[in-house]
DNA sequence: TTATCTATGGATATATTGTATACATGATAC
DNA sequence: GTATCATGTATACAATATATCCATAGATAA
């Protein structure tokens, strides 16, 4: 259970689009360059992030990247979902339909799959219940939050170019 | 960033081990016809299980596996922790070192590395606390917790054999 | 129109996860 | 003490996910 070494990137990536004089669009071999990853799979992480309406992408001559809104409404949760998807970390397979099949008790089976049934989805919702917590924390901290350590030390903008 | 199936699977061996008649060592591949997974997979994952202390393997005629101790005892975060390992989702990479190298700025460089080297560990912070909250909550349940459900039904043992 | 960029999708390489098989090691019943 | 049947370990292999490369289509400024 490891994130994808996009998100960080991404978040790399939204502190140099802040940070760039006048917020003039950067290209995209000026971002993986710095980042020392492929171009092809940096392109596909901001077209994530362009979905999201996270980043604009200008297509054009002088075009590239820059941010689609403040830093103050884009939180670590947006970047998270639009990198790893608003999916669940554990994909419910029906495996407590299964177990029960033939077994040798006394019981009828169909007592002891129900009671299976209501503990495994017993453990999902305090699966589930774990993963909201995790998100909810990264809801509560914006690039702007990020920002802040930035500005507080008087320090400008970068051209990148 | 999906949990691996094994954690589930885990989960409800244990359910199995707890409801098996006198607590009586149960074979692998009586879990693995259940679970239908292959039983070169369930032996690793029962592997880790015995390694992080949650159960105890007998190597002879009549073994098999049975619970090391109460479930009570037996936490969801302690089953997790056994198959994904301890370590972190995420894996700081030594990105904002390599950023700032060469930049064009007026600004030196070493400014610039200092200060988003301080904003990247904050974002690593972030995460590290949106981990814990997820950890907290599955530390709150325990196996025990889950067989509340089997036992408030009246539902006695099972013999897998 | 043309130069210069992004958008997109398919092919390839690498890493991780799950499976199959064989054999070594270990614990108990007898 | 030894036969027996279990776990433990190693290897190769298949399936899947992740990351990269490349070719080409599409958009915009000049």
């Amino acid at each position: 259970m490891k994130m994808s070494k996009a998100v960080e990137q991404s978040l790399v990536v939204l502190v140099m689009l802040e940070l760039q004089t006048d917020h003039e669009p950067v290209k995209s071999y000026l971002l993986s360059d710095r980042l020392q990853v492929s171009e092809s799979y940096l392109k596909k992480t901001m077209r994530k992030l362009v979905v999201a309406g996270i980043v604009d992408a200008i297509a054009s001559k002088e075009g590239g990247f820059k941010l689609a809104r403040p830093t103050d409404k884009i939180t670590l949760l947006d970047v998270y979902e639009a990198i790893e998807g608003d999916g669940s970390f554990i994909h419910s397979t029906q495996l407590a339909d299964r177990i029960f099949l033939n077994q040798q008790s006394d019981k009828p089976v169909e007592d002891v799959q129900e009671v299976l049934d209501v503990a495994i989805a017993d453990v999902l919702t305090t699966f589930s219940a774990a993963e909201q917590d995790f998100k909810k924390r990264l809801k509560s901290y914006t690039i702007a939050n990020l920002m802040q350590n930035v500005d507080s030390t008087q320090f400008g903008e970068i051209d990148w170019r």
